[in-house]
DNA sequence: TTAAAAGTTTGGCTATATCGAACGGGAATC
DNA sequence: GATTCCCGTTCGATATAGCCAAACTTTTAA
């Protein structure tokens, strides 16, 4: 949310947003509830919550109110209209057949990074147990950038200036005892990333969790995302996390990278 | 969109939705293109897209601006959260399977339908041809409930003023030369789907495409969704049409509602 | 180099978003 | 079954801030 410059932005707009963000976070609410989170008046947050619903935006439970699937459309699109994301689909799902194990593909977002596109190996898939579900990446949920392989084998690919405005902007968090917290030491862990080439999250974000994540370029140089996979501590370990998966991770960014050069799809 | 009634909505806020709806339509656009389509002052248009972007909902490219990603974090939740949403994936891919067809699960949303969960036989999904790729339901998108199986299905079991309201604010625009275009039509369609206990599109939406579906109900009555299966008027015909499709759809929709009433995962 | 078009900023006017209070309905309490 | 409390909704007044038009700046095209 946050406006940078008052006056410079549409208020009216951002409280609606944060009438949204509320909803979500609250997984819906009611009038009074929304006006004291927001800290407006009862009937300020009512008119922006009738507003939405009539819009379609909202879906209205007895008298909670719900974000509403009219989201769903924006969202897919957005989604789908990523560059090279017909590409993408296909070389996480190869790549998940490779590695047996989850395989996600991230983009940044204004300094944070979200889950484009998931696959994970049949057998995770049905073994249906909580515990390995909670692990899973979810589409659509925001991570921080610092905390994830992913998320720094991103900023390992972006100018300085770039990584500071980041940090400045989302700070660094500490998701598990074991995520960097340092600016200076996330320096070094970038510069060790760029020699290396691929970055890897040792419980940073999820305990008992390992990822290993690699930048994807587009053909102009920028940044399109990061490829990574994920498991359990105790199969992402020794050769498998030192070599293979670095491995296929080299090749399947190769791949990826030189089928939506050919394609021209982005 | 629509402001039933002016002066009880937040006109911001629905100027706002309408900048996100017109770049959705568009694929994006640049502030001009925004005002003039909007009728509103330059300025207006890009203060707009400022706080829509700052707030980090939309992404510039250039001076172009695009729906973001952050729609995806709202639209996944949303989808997420819907009654059953576990126990549908089940059934939308068990009944994939039986019929080696695709299968979707719509919502009704504010008068229309959209998909939320997708499933399509695998060699469908390999043939990577675009004839295939355009039939398909994506996640995310609209439909007219008059002229889906689906939809049908949804409308049989409301009772008929909710029905006539529908159909007030939507129409019964045509898709195809068979799309039911008249009100009578369309209720003598519906009685008749109430005698059968299924919906057949036949080529109503979309020419070459036939669905068959059926309306899910949560265990206190009130309508959760629909399961439909479609294909190629050429696979989807004779008895699969008449006697396999609904056969398989009666007892996925029974076996569904049975297993969401038992998790009460709703 | 010039011209045209688009993006951005500014300031004034007026519409309107906001607030607070009052109304009305529903549920829980006694 | 009456009362009380709480919440959603409506209403009116005020001041805010959204809107427009015009000026300014930057970029693109000629």
């Amino acid at each position: 949310m946050q406006a940078s410059d008052p006056g410079s932005a549409v208020s009216t707009t951002q409280t609606s947003l944060e009438v949204l963000e509320t909803l979500c976070e609250l997984d819906g609410a009611r009038v009074t509830t929304v006006a004291d989170r927001l800290d407006v008046a009862k009937s300020t947050a009512h008119k922006h919550l009738r507003t939405l619903e009539e819009c379609g935006y909202l879906r209205k439970e007895g008298n909670r109110y719900h974000i509403g699937l009219r989201f769903l459309h924006f969202g897919e699109y957005a989604r789908r209209r990523w560059p090279g994301f017909e590409c993408i689909q296909n070389a996480v799902s190869s790549l998940t057949e490779e590695t047996e194990e989850e395989v996600d593909f991230v983009a940044e977002d204004h300094g944070r990074i979200l889950t484009i596109v998931e696959s994970y190996h049949k057998w995770v898939k049905y073994t249906g147990g909580r515990d390995e579900s909670q692990y899973r990446a979810r589409i659509g949920t925001y991570y921080y950038m610092h905390a994830t392989a992913t998320g720094k084998a991103i900023l390992a690919a972006y100018p300085t200036g770039r990584v500071e405005e980041t940090v400045d902007r989302w700070g660094l968090p500490a998701k598990t005892d074991r995520t960097i917290t340092d600016r200076e030491a996330l320096f070094e862990e970038l510069s060790a990333i760029r020699a290396d080439g691929y970055a890897v999250d040792d419980e940073e974000y999820t305990d008992g969790l390992r990822s290993v994540g690699k930048a994807v370029r587009a053909p102009d140089g920028s940044v399109l995302g990061a490829l990574s996979v994920s498991g359990p501590t105790y199969r992402i370990d020794g050769a498998v996390l030192e070599r293979e998966i670095p491995a296929a991770l080299d090749r399947a960014v190769e791949e990826l990278e030189s089928e939506i050069a050919e394609r021209g799809a982005y």
